[in-house]
DNA sequence: AAGATAGCCAACCGCCACATT
DNA sequence: GAATGTGGCGGTTGGCTATCT
């Protein structure tokens, strides 16, 4: 496969020169020549727009290439290496709390990325949990959606699609779908956004929306894990706090929870409470 | 030794929320 | 209010490597 491929996004476009022109834009594995040209420009520059960087840089990347490239590799701050066994039990509590919330699960474990951490989940952790899972789903009191599960509902059709989506779009019109979709998933998720007082209103629609929506089973279900995520604040300050250095924690670590010196965190329970 | 298969992981893609124009 | 730009996220892909047959 060639290294160039032509970009069709507005954005890569605009990006890389001034007129919206097609060019080819290089991707695919990075070279040290690249890493360095990245390197030395966050370096000088700090990390200032991304859509700047590969102009400053001087790389044919696009500006997500790089910003991945930074952040999943090139940043100090990383961690490399096995994963210790306390990092496992910590994600591993995290995932069962959270979902597929990556960024928020990284952001407790001091040097991991996101991607680190669900490319770790993917090839180990979910594995070894298989067999247990088997054994809950085989309980039906406590069977499949026990909660909500994070976006995924695209209109385009997939080979695995899971029964809890198949009964989504039973539930909704087709015109509504996506929309619908994340109106079920949203209440459920920790909002790694600033909560501005219209995020605020439209989690509360969000709500309703849910309630006329969801089957009572699963409403059920869903008040069940609302409960359960009562208390969720201090069982992860507990859990981190057991397993990871608290002088880890505040740094690197607490920075993937904190945006525009709003504690993630807060939000997150802010948005429980609303739903609750 | 060689081909097939499985596992890992870096990178890409599509989508979304928010900010700005 | 609409259009556009941007940053960020999770899901998925594809190439490389290790292991198996």
């Amino acid at each position: 496969m060639s290294p160039f491929r032509v970009s069709a996004t507005s954005s890569s476009f605009s990006q890389m020169s001034p007129s919206p022109v097609l060019r080819l834009v290089r991707k695919g594995a990075w070279t040290q020549v690249e890493d360095d040209l990245l390197k030395r420009c966050i370096e000088r520059h700090g990390v200032v727009r991304w859509s700047r960087v590969p102009q400053l840089a001087g790389l044919n990347r696009c500006r997500k290439s790089c910003r991945l490239r930074w952040l999943n590799y090139l940043d100090p701050r990383i961690r490399r290496g096995q994963f210790e066994e306390d990092e496992d039990d910590l994600i591993i509590r995290l995932h069962k709390l959270l979902g597929n919330r990556w960024s928020l699960i990284a952001g407790r474990l001091p040097g991991r990325t996101a991607n680190d951490v669900k490319n770790y989940w993917n090839s180990h952790l979910s594995k070894k949990l298989i067999p247990q899972e088997k054994k809950v789903r085989a309980c039906p009191c406590i069977a499949a959606p026990t909660r909500p599960q994070p976006r995924k509902c695209s209109i385009k059709t997939k080979t695995s699609v899971d029964d809890q989506q198949v009964n989504m779009s039973e539930l909704i019109p087709q015109k509504k779908k996506v929309r619908a979709c994340r109106i079920i998933a949203a209440p459920t998720r920790p909002q790694p956004r600033k909560c501005s007082i219209e995020t605020k209103t439209s989690v509360d629609e969000q709500q309703v929306n849910m309630s006329e929506s969801r089957p009572s089973a699963d409403t059920a279900n869903c008040a069940v894990w609302q409960d359960d995520l009562g208390n969720v604040k201090e069982m992860i300050e507990q859990l981190t706090e057991a397993t990871i250095p608290s002088e880890n924690t505040e740094g690197f670590a607490h920075e993937g929870l904190m945006q525009d010196g709003v504690s993630l965190w807060d939000n997150f329970i802010f948005d429980i409470q609303l739903s609750s």
